[in-house]
DNA sequence: TTGCTCCTCACGTCACGTGAGGTGGC
DNA sequence: TTGCTCCTCACGTCACGTGAGGTGGC
């Protein structure tokens, strides 16, 4: 290194010894230190020697250069970092595989929707995905057809996105727990049960309105309040009546959902809202909904009273209606 | 680039045309992709061409290490950029000081206490000191002389410090806090005393005392509630008392201290609190301390009452207290 | 005499980029 | 004929590191 700095004339030694060994004096320390100083901030040999030599050469722009560059360099040695990390976690024992994950993570951050669904279905079943990379992934998406191909890789993954999912339940953005509860429906494991019931309780109307709807549809009985809330609020109340209706022909007795709908009719004093929740008792299967229905006959609200009759005119209301919500397009 | 990977064997043309350019196949292009693939994981060339075309060559430990290489390379990249934030905010003029302002932030985060008091105490008071830098430094010094060193520089800067040392008043960790309401004690602007007032709320019974103590230093009346609570908990109370004393000359009509004193009175039922309270009103010159004392020399409590009646019995009993208190080593 | 450090000169590293001088196809 | 792209060969970049072969002082 002092052989290479005395070459391009950055710290000369001041003297030499009659045996040739170069000889610094302090001066030249002081030199040489101050190299180093400046080596530290990522100067350039060159620049370096500017910066000693140069009186009109001022550091406030070649500072501010550095800087910027530096940031640069840092923000994509982080890509890069997060790159090797999705790649590491796919454990590949051969090439093959890790240029399979690179093409896949290549496309899922290109800008055409159709390439990033194209890699997603194009994946070979054996292969395993980067989970944390499509948890990402998923959590910005605004397709929603990549959404669903994303969705499929990672019920397809398994529970192994459920931590990461988890994490994004926490977030402090709406948007992202919704997409994370959407995801986390397309996992059909008990720790996506568990982490959909714990969704129930969010803040916000839509993470619990998916969360209710996907685990009344795997006849968890968790759902039942926040269903019967669906019901209330007129929200998506059509498919949660139903979902109410097949809870109670699955689960009869461990939860009593005409005891939860008759506590929301005497709760509820505005008609549309006392109207959905009868309506909703002509899908609840049993003697217990029809001893409902029938005192509903003589409610003060003629709709109520002449919708409860109606209902228990017909012969078997509950067949009739979940037919009609499963021809729905697209319930979502 | 192409004829570099031709000349290196890692992707040759398949071809050449009759007038020798050179002419790759599809598979050619396949495997250009593939080089762009692991070039994007940070491969070098060498580790390119093994990885494609030796076998045995397995990718686990090779993106391992990636991984660690690119992980220690962001947080040195992430130290440099610190170190150039540090050097453009003071916004040298010449190299000399950007010289400096290096030699002081090496310094600093070097393990010998006396090389960094050393460093500190030598800056020329012209040169501009990267304020955040010594902040950051402050708030991890356990040596005692450096950090009175660096109260010292940051004094000198007046004002500049307290962004930084207003973000770490609000840090989880109590002594974090502490050293930064202790820094701030050390800046005599306005900005310092708002920022103590606010360390007056702060949970941490330590950083309330100091705040409170440094306030009343200023004769700043909000510190009163808290210095008769550090009277009430028998915590620096003679400090308290003193600075009460002081606040009630020179602030007489903006606040009621013997007022607040005969609330703790009231308030307190344990005997040496309350004899505490009585020495404090000691301390405070004026009739409504006396009249106070004189009611207490009928006080229940014996050791109140005889304080109260050898306290009116003195001429001049503040002053005599002042001066004790000012004759102890280091109140800190 | 034996290690030891230093010397010079020259080449290697890494992934290309950049001329110089020349050529093939439109 | 005029641009244009491509070709090869050779050298430069960046901050040193590494031998080879030699030498001075203990």
């Amino acid at each position: 290194m002092l052989r290479h700095y005395d070459k391009l004339g950055l710290v000369r030694p001041t003297g030499r010894t009659s045996g040739g060994y170069r000889e610094y004096v302090d001066d030249d320390i002081r030199r040489l230190f101050h190299v180093e100083s400046l080596r530290t901030l990522g100067l350039s040999l060159d620049e370096t020697r500017r910066a000693l030599d140069d009186p009109d050469c001022a550091p406030v722009e070649l500072v501010g250069n550095l800087a910027r560059h530096t940031r640069a360099r840092i923000a994509s040695e982080q890509e890069l970092l997060t790159r090797l990390e999705h790649v590491d976690a796919t454990a590949p024992t051969r090439w093959d595989d890790v240029l399979r994950i690179v093409h896949l993570l290549r496309a899922l951050e290109s800008g055409s929707g159709s390439l990033r669904q194209q890699a997603l279905l194009s994946q070979d079943p054996s292969t395993s995905l980067p989970v944390d990379a499509l948890v990402e992934a998923v959590l910005s998406e605004d397709d929603p057809n990549v959404a669903g191909a994303l969705h499929w890789s990672l019920a397809r993954a398994g529970g192994r996105g459920l931590p990461a999912l988890a994490a994004a339940m926490e977030s402090d953005a709406a948007e992202v727990r919704r997409r994370a509860v959407e995801a986390t429906t397309a996992v059909r494991t008990a720790d996506a049960t568990a982490l959909l019931r714990r969704a129930l309780a969010d803040d916000d109307p839509t993470v619990r309105t998916r969360a209710a709807l996907a685990l009344g549809d795997r006849g968890d009985t968790a759902a039942v309040p926040t269903l019967v809330e669906l019901v209330v609020a007129g929200r998506r109340d059509v498919e949660a009546a139903e979902l109410l209706g097949s809870l109670s022909e699955t689960a009869p007795s461990t939860c009593d959902i005409v005891g939860a709908l008759q506590d929301a009719l005497a709760a509820a004093h505005d008609a549309p809202t006392r109207l959905r929740l009868t309506q909703a008792l002509a899908e609840i299967p049993g003697a217990a909904a029809r001893e409902v229905l029938t005192r509903l006959t003589a409610d003060d609200d003629r709709t109520v009273a002449g919708t409860a009759t109606a209902i228990l005119g017909r012969t078997n209301p509950g067949r009739r209606s979940r037919s009609r919500v499963r021809e729905d397009a697209d319930p979502w």
